[in-house]
DNA sequence: TGTACATCAGTGAACGCGCGTTCACTGATGTAC
DNA sequence: TGTACATCAGTGAACGCGCGTTCACTGATGTAC
């Protein structure tokens, strides 16, 4: 498991250095261990940096190398996971040519990706990082490709005539509120609610939410 | 603004003490301050205890004689707020006595309180703070009486027929992920998604949560 | 009514830790001539 | 082919700050006798 850490950390002890060309591959090393801690300890406040250098077997002041501060790290970190998030959305609709149906695999892999990324997820979308400070382009951050993907989706349904029509903005920010407020309930509320099966109303959530929005015959 | 702050420094430099019967008083104080400093800064780890007690007018060991930790005094402001929270709730469904339109009702306040308490509304549903340390009893959590509220609206709905039949569990989990999820997006999103006014969205929101759980004629 | 005592509501100073970050350096690796 | 040099990829030590919390104390306020 640590296997690239102990290999690092042999290397030190025996005075070898590390090649040239292999910065890249410490980088992603760094990545893994910073989100495998931030996993661990649920946020990245409790993640010292030296905890992650340790983790790679490295020292703390090496991560500057590939890293501006603490911050780049773990938007990187971020950046990395929402790329595989969105994949995950788009993989969820391939194949799907009915458009309500393709709504609803989105949700399904929307919430399953949040219920199963339980420490990314918060980080992703709870603003703790100011992504802003990292990146000028809009479109790489968290939740904009999802929404705008969305929309597209939503905006076909309507001309389709498959659903009711409307403001295709507001119909995706519905259900794009619909599914955040019920991953983050689940994550964060899931033991206040003992005679509520939180866990278990991912399907009932999802269909409530699709039949707010199909045309009615 | 900060008089009573003024009052316990000039106290303090006259070498004049507080009357016995004061503590309660400046517990009051204590969490006004740092409900403030909440507000100011946007998260109770950017709130030094010291910070509170400045703002108060008093040293920082002198929390501690009106709260166990930092963390107590934390989980008490989001306690004050929430009793607030949970008023707003019960008194926007007061003189309403369509079901529907107290769901509707139940869920602009829902909205409205979260929006126009962007600090507060975070900490009290974010989980940062583990309330379950600081009581037994679950009814006193945050979310906790929101959601039995909710459910008893929906369960009277399903009964009258005026909602889709179901389980009132799962469609109040489903009100309540549209609201949170909302209220969160906007908090935490507004700023990344230039073409899209999720601000405005609230009512079409809300109306599409309506929609899916009505009953078809 | 006076006096010794307990207590309340703090104060001031310090402890001790952890953390982000910087700085001067090192030694193997590669390169120019 | 040999050698002087630049550079890459780090290291080790320390700086400096801020924070939660504790501890011994103080002096006015109230109370028992």
């Amino acid at each position: 498991m640590t296997s690239t850490a102990d290999r690092n950390r042999a290397r030190r002890a025996s005075g070898r250095r590390a090649r040239r060309g292999d910065g890249p591959q410490l980088r992603e090393e760094i990545l893994d261990a910073a989100e495998r801690l931030l996993i661990e300890r649920g946020s990245m406040d409790a993640v010292p940096i030296r905890a992650v250098a340790t983790a790679v077997g490295v020292t703390a002041p090496s991560i500057y190398l590939h890293f501006d501060d603490k911050d780049a790290l773990f938007f990187a970190v971020c950046t990395r996971r929402f790329t595989e998030f969105g994949s995950a959305l788009i993989t969820a609709t391939e194949g799907i040519t009915d458009t309500v149906e393709q709504l609803q695999a989105l949700g399904r892999a929307y919430i399953q990706y949040g219920l199963t990324h339980p420490e990314q997820y918060p980080v992703l979308f709870s603003g703790h990082i100011d992504a802003r400070q990292h990146t000028d382009d809009v479109s790489t951050l968290p939740g904009y490709q999802a929404l705008q993907l969305l929309i597209d989706v939503v905006d076909r349904g309507m001309r389709e005539g498959v659903l009711a029509p409307g403001d295709p903005n507001h119909v995706a920010v519905g259900l794009w509120s619909m599914t955040h407020g019920y991953v983050t309930l689940v994550l964060t509320q899931k033991d206040h609610h003992p005679g509520i099966d939180l866990d278990g109303a991912a399907e009932a959530v999802l269909a409530q939410a699709i039949h707010g929005i199909v045309a009615r015959s």
